[in-house]
DNA sequence: ATCGACTCTTCAGTATTGCTGAATCCATCA
DNA sequence: TGATGGATTCAGCAATACTGAAGAGTCGAT
């Protein structure tokens, strides 16, 4: 009888073209991996891997198994599924993930208050890189990511993939207190001319932000400190060394000597959702939905930030 | 994630309504499948099994995991016969059945070449009646089964199990060396009326066979002696205390003061082998089909028949 | 009504399995 | 040639699953 847990082992190495890529993948180490996929070669009497260089390659047995893997993975999953769905309530592991502010700005709310509600409910969280959520979420390895979706940048959803709009997100100027910007309630693109920044890393979005807008405006930003984390940029404003973009989910407390200052047109980025279509007959999707457009209507959370903690 | 081990245990409680019964067809303890039922009750938060009277009933839950195993267990099946079919050479576990004349006269032949010619393949055999090896075969249980259709009783073949006729198998008269009936070369079914018999008990094909082709010409078979085992009957013959009708396959050597003789019409039961329609793809299948072919045309075989085995 | 048979479950103990971490091997790259 | 990155092997330990015995509930018979 083929062992379904080492089957999901060969299916996620093929995903993964590597036995350690698939063991970081399961939660094992390399070693385990191989140990189970030695077994089932053993056990079926094929060869299932080659080494092919410093790697491996799957065999054309391996490719086959890799398919009936995938299904019963998928046969798997949607008993899972309608059985919470039958039981009518939010219950099981419910695998999340969030862009950092997100995580940050709107998580911990939300995560608190399911794990109030639903005691079955088993939630697991990463913070990923919102590009990289879609395809966490499509291949599986996550069951619902936070997402943003740029003004400037709209995102793909591929095949069984859906996003859900959860709200808004606005984006404010960081001034030190005593700056000619500081004086003004509103300010607008033009007023941003000139000025020396703090700001992101390239890839970021922030920091594309700031470039597509003032470049469409004809000007090239001056980032003086390409800064990651929230706390060092506020810091870096506080000196009146720069201005800085921020968004106002995952902002923390502020020092002295800093203000904010809105700007129009407003920088503003759309949350949404991403999960799987057939999740969505999950109660703890739904719920979580529901939590997620709550806090994300209610603005940004009130324990947000801390010192390591970066803005993206 | 869903275990298929304890999907299949589930599998198995449905479809024999006990969890003894499941066990025993798992080849497990009851204690072994109650505590994997259990665990998947944990595992999935669900009420899988409830207790009614003595025995115990499947929720609704439970039904639609059955559904899912059922398709799973199926899935991983047709992989491996994928995978044994793509190897092109007999491999892995085959379940066969025998009803017990065959078992004696027939298998150990088979059994033995197979296991010479294929190293690989792991061969179980279990002595089952004809009638009940259709349904081990229909659920999965048995993967070819050795099975008679007496000229009298054909079987009928359920959905997704095909039967592929092997031979034929012939009965004769056994009588003691001094019987009238000894002196004839062939018998003839008016030569049997008024004969003091020694049969099977009711319920074996032999003793169906005798009632139906004597009633059949206006006669009761007098049946004195009921033994269902072979050295018993021959020794019963030999002593001069009746005449027996005796399948050649699985006949064994017979004792000094009894002898043969044909009967005219011919007794005759077909052999088939009984297996489910997508087995016949694996080459261990074929294999085995081709040996059994082999072994009924070339007749019974020599190593056959000891004290214990009962002719059927 | 009580006893005995039957069935499932629970529990403790044991055997097996599966994972980790270190060492090893192999191929690539500097 | 040495250093790096990846997979495998091995020994040891932890988790899991099974067995067998005892317990609990139900049914049928006396």
């Amino acid at each position: 009888m083929l062992d379904l847990s080492r089957l999901r082992a060969l299916h996620a190495v093929q995903l993964h073209g590597s036995v350690g890529g698939a063991a970081q993948a399961l939660g094992y180490t390399p070693s385990a991996v191989s140990q189970q996929i030695a077994k089932l070669e053993r056990e079926t009497g094929t060869t299932l891997l080659q080494r092919q260089g410093r790697g491996i390659a799957l065999t054309d047995d391996a490719l086959m198994l890799v398919r009936t893997a995938q299904e019963m993975l998928s046969l798997a999953e949607q008993a899972e599924v309608a059985l919470e769905e039958r039981k009518g309530r939010p219950a099981g592991r419910l695998r999340l993930a969030a862009f950092p502010s997100g995580a940050r700005g709107l998580m911990p709310r939300v995560l608190a208050q399911l794990a109030a509600d639903h005691p079955q409910l088993d939630l697991r969280m990463s913070e990923v890189d919102p590009h990289l959520s879609v395809g966490l979420v499509a291949r599986g390895e996550i069951d619902l990511a936070l997402a943003h979706d740029w003004d400037i940048a709209p995102m793909p959803a591929p095949e069984g993939v859906c996003s859900v709009p959860l709200g808004e997100d606005h984006c404010e100027v960081l001034v030190p207190a005593g700056h000619p910007l500081a004086a003004l309630d509103t300010l607008e693109t033009a007023d941003l001319a000139g000025r020396r920044w703090v700001c992101q890393p390239p890839g970021t979005v922030c920091h594309d932000w700031l470039h597509t807008t003032l470049r469409t405006a004809g000007q090239e930003p001056d980032v003086a400190y390409y800064v990651a984390e929230f706390q060092t940029q506020t810091a870096l404003v506080a000196a009146g060394l720069g201005i800085a973009l921020l968004p106002r989910l995952g902002r923390g407390p502020l020092p002295d000597g800093v203000v904010l200052r809105a700007l129009e047109p407003v920088p503003t980025r759309r949350l949404f959702a991403v999960t799987r279509d057939c999740l969505l007959r999950r109660p703890a999707v739904r719920a979580t939905l529901r939590a997620l457009r709550e806090a994300a209507g209610a603005g940004p959370s009130r324990n947000a930030a801390n010192a390591t903690d970066r803005v993206v």
